[in-house]
DNA sequence: TCAACCTTGACACATCCGTGGTAAGGTTGG
DNA sequence: CCAACCTTACCACGGATGTGTCAAGGTTGA
């Protein structure tokens, strides 16, 4: 065996083994399995151990929000839909005149929506846009 | 008056009036003010507000979710140590022979380090990387 | 002026998240 | 074979999220 076991693992990457279960439910590192099924790190597992703990201490962040990470990498639709929200929401431009926002953000809006209904299912911009009521 | 109170807002885009203060709160969507302290969604929030809800629903998101991926578009800092850590846990290349893994990894985190310690303090790659017991 | 609406702040509550335990039972290796 | 370690499955618990409601007081506009 060239590997660590939890116990090992969690003890030289300052981690408490009960974690390092949790991690690994959180799909963020899986380790291998012996053939009794005891949890096997090996030298990549413990370097991306301690690299999360920096990552979680360095800047705050949960677990949850490195797994949101991931996906956004893995996930180019989420990631495609992610981009025209932020660019919704990006400084809305003065250049553009006032009565020409709606249409921008509109086009944001639609880029999203055939992006997003395109690996969904074919919904076809439905009554998302209506007239907005300027009261 | 060209926008809408926050009740009209909330009726429009199907969130409550509570979930808009909550959201502008999480920093996700800040109403202009009247001079009485009203907030105020131009054409521009409420299309955002169409927007996010489809994101929360379609792709089951929390907002602090959608707060940390404008948190990676503004935070280059940031970006770049997810970077390390998502190549950290990609597929570990088959091809690398496994005396070489370490190596591989260490380079990896070297960059993340010295990625973020060039804009916090000058922490030269402390004793972070020591030798890995093999037991 | 005044009804209708807004603001902030606080209490409430169900549900996660991050952690730590403990229990019952299987695996390892000397 | 057997002590030491591992596994999964629970209970617990403080803090954060998402959401509603209520109270006290200010703003708006006909």
């Amino acid at each position: 065996m060239d590997a660590l076991t939890i116990q090992e693992a969690a003890q030289i990457t300052d981690w408490s083994p009960r974690m390092l279960r949790y991690i690994e439910r959180a799909g963020l590192i899986e380790p291998q399995r012996s053939e009794g099924g005891y949890r096997l790190y090996g030298p990549g597992e413990l370097q991306r151990l301690r690299t999360l703990r920096e990552l979680v201490t360095r800047y705050d962040l949960g677990l949850g929000e490195i797994g949101f990470a991931m996906r956004l990498r893995r996930d180019e639709e989420l990631a495609g839909a992610m981009d025209a929200w932020f660019q919704a929401v990006a400084r809305r431009p003065d250049d553009v005149p006032p009565a020409d926002w709606l249409r921008w953000e509109q086009d944001k809006h639609s880029k999203l929506l055939a992006l997003a209904a395109a690996h969904t299912r074919p919904e076809p911009t439905s009554g998302l846009i209506e007239e907005i009521p300027t009261q």
